[in-house]
Formats: structure tokens, C-alpha cells, sequence
RNA sequence: GGCGGUGUAGCUCAAUUGGAACAGAGUGCCUGUCUUCUAAACAGGAGGUUCCGGGUUCGAGUCCCGGCACCGCCA
């Protein structure tokens, strides 16, 4: 019996009481972790509520302490449950046996529901993010999208979903059309030279996307100035959108380089996909004729005869009570014939959601070193590859966007509802998230000219466009690089290789953790000091934790005392002695702790919110630290205490690690 | 102007969706702890009008009403 399900049955207990007792049916049941152990293992605070249903139902007034007192005595009566004590005004606390869930739990699995995600019948979800524009490096913000997304899908598989994740690639926008522009019209370079440059670009050390990066922001100075080259946008745009021309066959080669700039620099933080959909299939395939087709046959659209958008189709949304600019978002094809992005992205969400009738070919792009495959859309169906795994089709759809897009995907999830209604708007989540942004110092420290309006301001947002960012390789190359430093000077003996491994590790735990540990909505300032710090609340403190505990096995193993050993003399006296001692509430609390994560998960999942899984790891290492301080484990003298602190230690970095492995974080071999 | 978000310790953030028995962490500041299973650690201290004003109730940082400030989206 794990912790969930005990609390499940507890919860349930409370419930049919609750029924039997005062005929008061409890849809749901509350319950929370008293803050201290010694106060209990679980608390109720149902009483409360159910006194005021008494009062509301029978008009009999009931203290909540004389209800509590009548729960108390249907849960006494449980498995595993010590006491239950009714505290304060009314709380119903209980209290488990300790030795006997210690030992029902020793071997208990910190995740296990993982293995339920690669069986054939768990629900398949799709996770989109990442979807950087294919026209120059990423930088912080992309990769707190990509770091959220790829925690999130690792997440809803510790919960035993099947996960397919989806990098959209908006190849054929005007962001891609501007650097296009710049290579055409400023650099003066054809497909052969674009195609020559990568090997000329190595012998400067620098990159492709980097290039494009400088590029890019050329081209938006040079717009300020240059109107004919502006008035090449539209131009190039159309010629890319349409396809089968040199402009979009060199759009097409920068776009394609610039993806596989992004992948390895997310493959860096261990963040890979499934699936790479394109905009320009989209197009090319005609999704949106499929869903115009079945949105007319519906008749969730209409065709606006009179006032300003007389000759549009638009969407209408009853509950909706906008102006008359909000309605231009639900234009979804222009008097003109063009259709929306709004209108593409409804095609697309429906594909997403396996309700468009038809479905992109594929090929495959790139096998990763552990061996996972991404694949690509194809618009050409000679292309498509066979065999292939079957791509879209999620019962549930994320998609991981920042807040400035909460409108047009709220737009997007009420429109694919009205068509489908039987999916319903919670078939789409939007996982939104506030941007990075740059204080103005950190602004200067980049190098940046901040003028003194900007100076004034709380932060400053980051533009691909102005070219002013903090690019993801440059930062992982720093935090790679400090924390190889901080190895050296404590491993000196080690080779090379291996150095450099561990400060491989350690830069990718300090910023994904520095990413996740903010709730989704806070807008992250960017401060370098903070991002690259190793002390308090950070990755490395958490794998540091884990480090140590590991360091305790590893000298267990050279003195040939085996896990196993431990395991079996466990005796329940001896359990029930120790965990009465002075020592026995601290060791206790951190194993109830490390038995939460599968709890904990399961609410970051329900939350759509990484920053608890994250918050939960730093607290589990912190507690581990302390219990680590407290008891010398190798040099205990009592044999039954030993063996409780090594399963202890044990539990504690097995939940410890499975919770790192979560957010895509690794315990390093050595710190 | 309309819609949405945010406001909590010097600074950066949490707070299990309305719960208690000190509103918690990290950082910064002050003070202690390395011959030990790794000090990237541990312990202690100072630091709060939870933006302001009303209301709802056994109970409000959280919900409602009215303001203020900052941010974003749509024009």
C-alpha cells in the first residue's frame, strides 16, 4: 500500500461517513500535511464544512470537534493508522504506523506509474513546445519554454500518460523572411554560398544560428532606413509561403539549418521531440480548407454581410462579450479570401486533436544519440516513410505558450469546442508562462546601449528583432565552464572526461532548476549572479544531495555490505523503538516526504504547474541534508538503527533522484 | 478605452485553491560548525500594516466590492 492510496482510502472512509452518518454526500475531501510531524501524518479539515452542511441541511447546529470525534473513530479502525487525534477547532489529524508503511514500503517504487506510459492502452496527450522561429538562436526566454515543456511532458509521463512532443516550426513566416532577406539583399549570398557557410563560419568559431542571430538584428536596423528593402517583405513572404521557387528552396535551407542549430542546443539540456510539424505543410496540404469545409457543413461559421467586416467569415462566440476590435480575432478568413492566423491555428489544433480527417506524411530527421527518433512533416506523399509511429491524435492537447498569446489561444480552444463539442474546451490547455526578461544592468552587462527610458523600467524584454538576449549556448557554455572550475578544484585526480561530464551535469541541473523553480505566471528578471549560483535554492544543491547520499552506498559496497542485507533484518521491535526515540520524528518526516512524490506529480500534472515538483525536490534535499548532519549513518553502533538509516538514506535518494529525473536533471557521480 | 496578469521580509520568490497550532523559503546582513559518510553543507539571530479602504464567516495573503501602482494583449 503506498502513501497515495492509503490517503485515497482514508479519504474515502471520510466520505462514507460523512453519508452514513449525517446524509451528506462530500464531492470532495481536503486534505493537507500537518507542518509538522509530530502533529500527524495527514490532517482533515472536513469538520468545518460538514458543520456548516449540517446547519444548511437540518438547520441543527453541530461543533465541528463533536464531528470529528465520530471520524475519528471510522478511521481508527484502518490499516496502517496509528491514531487519529482531533486537534484545534476541529482538525482531524492522523497518524500512520510508522514501522508497519516503513516496512510494507522499502522497496516501494518512488514513480509507479512510469512504467504504465510505454503499455499500448494509457491515453496518449500531445506537448507542444519549444517552437522557436527557425531564424537564429534561442535565447533564456525559448528556453524557459522549452525547459516548461519538456518537465511537464516527463511529468504527465511519471503519471502514466503516453506523451508525443511536438517542436512546431513556423518556417515560413516573416521572421524567416526577414533573415532571408538579410542573406539575399545584404549579404548578397546565394543558396551554394548560405550552403558554404557553416564550414567558413567553424574556422571562427562561430555557428550558423549565431550568424543569423547578428544577421537578423541587421536587417531590423536597416529596415528603419532602408524602405526599399522593406518593401521587399511582402514580396519575399508570399514567394516563401508558396513554395517551389529558389527564394523559398534558400528560405527552406536557413530554416532548416537554423532547426538543427536549436535541436542540439536543446539536446544539450536533454530536451528532445517527437515530431517537428511545419507551417509550410500546413499550407501546402490545404489543412485549412478541410476545416473550413467542415466549419461551414456545421455552421459554426458565418459569412458577415454588412458593417466593417462585411465579406469575412468569422466565428461567433455567445460568450464572448468584447468591442468591436475584439471581433477582429474572430475573423477567421478575410473579405480579401486570405485566412487568419487564428483560422490556421483551429486547422491545426483540430490535426493536433486527431478531428481534421486528414493528416500530414512524414520522414525521418534526426536519430539522437540515445536513440530517439524526431521526425519531420512532409507536404509530398512519395516522401512518407513506413514504418513510422502514428503522430497526432491526443485525447488532450498543451501547448506551451507564453501569456502575451492567452487571447488567440483562448480564441483557438473556444473554436475547435464549437466544432467539437463532444471534446469540449479542456481538450486543449494553453500552459502559458510570463517571459524572461533582462533587468536593465544585465542589459549593459550584455552590453547593450540602455537608453534612459529603459533605465527607469522594472525590466526589459529580450528581441530577436533588436538582436538583445541572452543566447542558451552562450549561458550553458558559462555555467558549463564555472562549474568545471568548482570540479577541478575538488577532483582534481579525476580524468579530463569525466571533469567535464559532471560540469556537463551540474550546468544543465542550474538552469533548469534556476527555470523551474518560478511559478509559470512570475516574470523571471534575468540576474546572471543568480542564475549562476550553486548555494541555497538552486539545482546544484539538490544534486549535491543526492551526491552525498549516493557516496554513502558506494562506501557501503568497498566494505561489502550489501542494500539487500539491511533490508531483511529490519524487525518490526526495532522499527517501532527507534521510531519512538528522539530521533525517530525527524527520520520519519523524511521519509514520509520522499513517499510523496508520486503526490506531489500527480498535483504538478492536475496544476499544469513544474514549479512544484521543483519546490518539492529542494525541500526533500534540504531534508535530506539535515538528516545527513544529524546521524553519522556508516559509524552507527546500534545494528537495528543502522538499518534504518541506511533504508532511510536509501528511500530518500531514490525519490530524490526520481524527482531530478523529472525535471531532466542527472545526479552527477561525484561533487 | 476594453480584456487579462501581478502587488507578500532589504532583494528574488512560495503558500497544497478558504484553514490552525509563529505567513514560509532562498539570498543579503550578524554569529557559530570542517582530522568525520563530500562545508556546493549545517545551526542560530535580526528582518512583515501580505499595495490601500470596505465587506462576506467560525476563519481571508487567498473570495466579493471600490480604489492605487506596475506589466502584457487588443486597437
Amino acid at each position: 500500500m503506498t502513501l497515495l492510496q492509503l490517503q485515497n482510502i482514508l479519504r474515502d472512509q471520510v466520505r462514507q461517513t460523512a453519508l452514513d452518518t449525517f446524509s451528506i454526500e462530500l464531492d470532495q475531501i481536503a486534505s493537507e500535511t500537518p507542518p509538522k510531524t509530530e502533529l500527524g501524518d495527514l490532517a482533515f479539515p472536513v469538520a468545518f464544512e460538514l458543520a456548516k452542511l449540517i446547519k444548511l441541511q437540518s438547520g441543527e447546529k453541530k461543533n465541528p470537534r463533536e464531528i470529528s470525534e465520530i471520524l475519528k473513530q471510522a478511521l481508527e479502525t484502518f490499516d496502517f493508522v496509528d491514531k487519529v487525534e482531533v486537534a484545534g477547532a476541529g482538525y482531524l489529524n492522523v497518524f500512520f504506523e510508522r514501522a508497519k508503511f516503513l516496512a510494507e514500503n522499502v522497496e516501494a517504487s518512488p514513480l509507479p506509474a512510469l512504467s504504465l506510459s510505454e503499455s499500448a492502452d494509457s491515453t496518449k496527450v500531445c506537448v507542444e513546445h519549444t517552437s522557436v522561429n527557425p531564424n537564429k538562436a534561442a535565447h533564456i526566454g525559448h528556453v524557459r519554454n522549452s525547459v516548461l515543456g519538456d518537465t511537464f511532458q516527463r511529468i504527465l509521463r511519471a503519471t502514466g500518460k503516453m506523451v508525443e512532443v511536438q517542436n512546431y516550426i513556423d518556417n515560413t513566416g516573416v521572421q524567416v523572411a526577414d533573415v532571408v532577406i538579410g542573406f539575399i539583399y545584404l549579404e548578397k549570398m546565394n543558396l551554394a554560398d548560405i550552403e558554404a557557410l557553416d564550414s567558413k563560419l567553424a574556422a571562427q568559431g562561430q555557428t550558423f544560428d549565431y550568424f543569423c542571430w547578428d544577421l537578423y538584428a541587421k536587417v531590423g536596423v536597416e529596415y528603419q532606413t532602408n524602405e526599399g528593402l522593406k518593401e521587399k517583405r511582402a514580396e519575399v513572404l508570399h514567394l516563401v509561403e508558396e513554395g517551389n521557387n529558389d527564394t523559398a528552396v534558400l528560405a527552406d535551407y536557413v530554416a532548416t539549418r537554423n532547426v538543427e542549430c536549436i535541436l542540439a542546443t536543446m539536446e544539450r539540456l536533454s530536451i528532445r521531440y517527437d515530431l517537428l510539424p511545419r507551417e509550410s505543410e500546413i499550407l501546402h496540404l490545404h489543412f485549412w480548407n478541410k476545416a473550413f469545409a467542415q466549419m461551414k457543413s456545421l455552421g459554426v461559421l458565418h459569412l458577415e454581410t454588412e458593417g466593417k467586416n462585411a465579406g469575412c467569415w468569422v466565428m461567433p462566440f455567445e460568450t464572448h462579450s468584447g468591442n468591436d476590435e475584439h471581433e477582429a480575432d474572430k475573423i477567421l478568413v478575410r473579405s480579401n479570401g486570405t485566412v487568419t492566423y487564428t483560422g490556421k491555428d483551429i486547422a491545426y489544433q483540430m490535426w493536433k486533436l486527431g478531428i481534421l480527417g486528414m493528416d500530414f506524411f512524414y520522414k525521418l530527421f534526426h536519430t539522437y544519440k540515445n536513440g530517439q527518433q524526431v521526425w519531420i512533416t512532409s507536404a509530398i506523399e512519395s516522401e512518407d516513410e513506413q514504418p513510422r509511429p502514428q503522430f497526432g491524435g491526443g485525447e488532450t492537447v498543451y501547448n506551451v505558450i507564453d501569456s502575451r498569446q492567452s487571447y488567440p489561444q483562448d480564441v483557438v480552444k473556444k473554436g475547435v469546442a464549437a466544432i467539437v463539442p463532444e471534446k469540449g474546451e479542456s481538450a486543449s490547455i494553453h500552459l502559458s508562462y510570463e517571459m524572461v526578461a533582462l533587468s536593465p544592468a544585465a542589459a549593459e552587462e550584455l552590453g547593450f546601449a540602455v537608453s534612459d527610458e529603459d533605465r527607469k523600467r522594472p525590466f526589459i524584454e529580450m528581441s530577436g528583432r533588436k538582436g538583445l538576449g541572452v543566447k542558451a549556448d552562450d549561458l550553458i557554455d558559462r555555467l558549463e565552464t564555472n562549474a568545471l572550475a568548482e570540479v577541478e578544484a575538488r577532483h582534481a585526480e579525476l580524468p579530463l572526461d569525466q571533469k567535464k561530464f559532471i560540469a556537463h551535469q551540474l550546468a544543465v541541473g542550474a538552469l533548469r532548476y534556476f527555470l523551474l523553480k518560478f511559478t509559470r505566471n512570475t516574470i523571471i528578471v534575468f540576474d546572471f549572479k543568480e542564475a549562476l549560483s550553486t548555494e541555497g535554492e538552486t539545482g546544484a544543491f539538490c544534486q549535491y544531495s543526492a551526491v552525498r547520499a549516493n557516496s554513502i552506498f558506494r562506501k557501503l559496497e568497498e566494505r561489502n555490505e550489501s542494500l539487500e542485507d539491511f533490508k531483511s533484518s529490519i524487525e518490526q521491535p526495532a522499527l517501532v523503538e527507534i521510531f519512538s526515540s528522539d530521533a525517530g520524528n525527524e527520520i520519519w518526516s523524511l521519509l514520509t516526504l520522499a513517499f510523496r512524490l508520486e503526490e506531489t506529480v500527480q498535483q504538478a500534472a492536475a496544476q499544469n504547474e513544474p514549479a512544484i515538483l521543483a519546490k518539492y525536490t529542494f525541500n526533500l534535499a534540504k531534508a535530506f541534508n539535515l538528516f545527513y548532519h544529524h546521524h553519522k549513518i556508516l559509524a552507527e553502533e546500534d545494528a537495528a538503527k543502522r538499518a534504518v538509516l541506511v533504508i532511510t538514506a536509501d528511500i530518500a535518494r531514490r525519490s530524490l533522484t526520481a524527482a531530478l529525473s523529472t525535471m531532466g536533471v542527472e545526479v552527477p557521480e561525484r561533487m
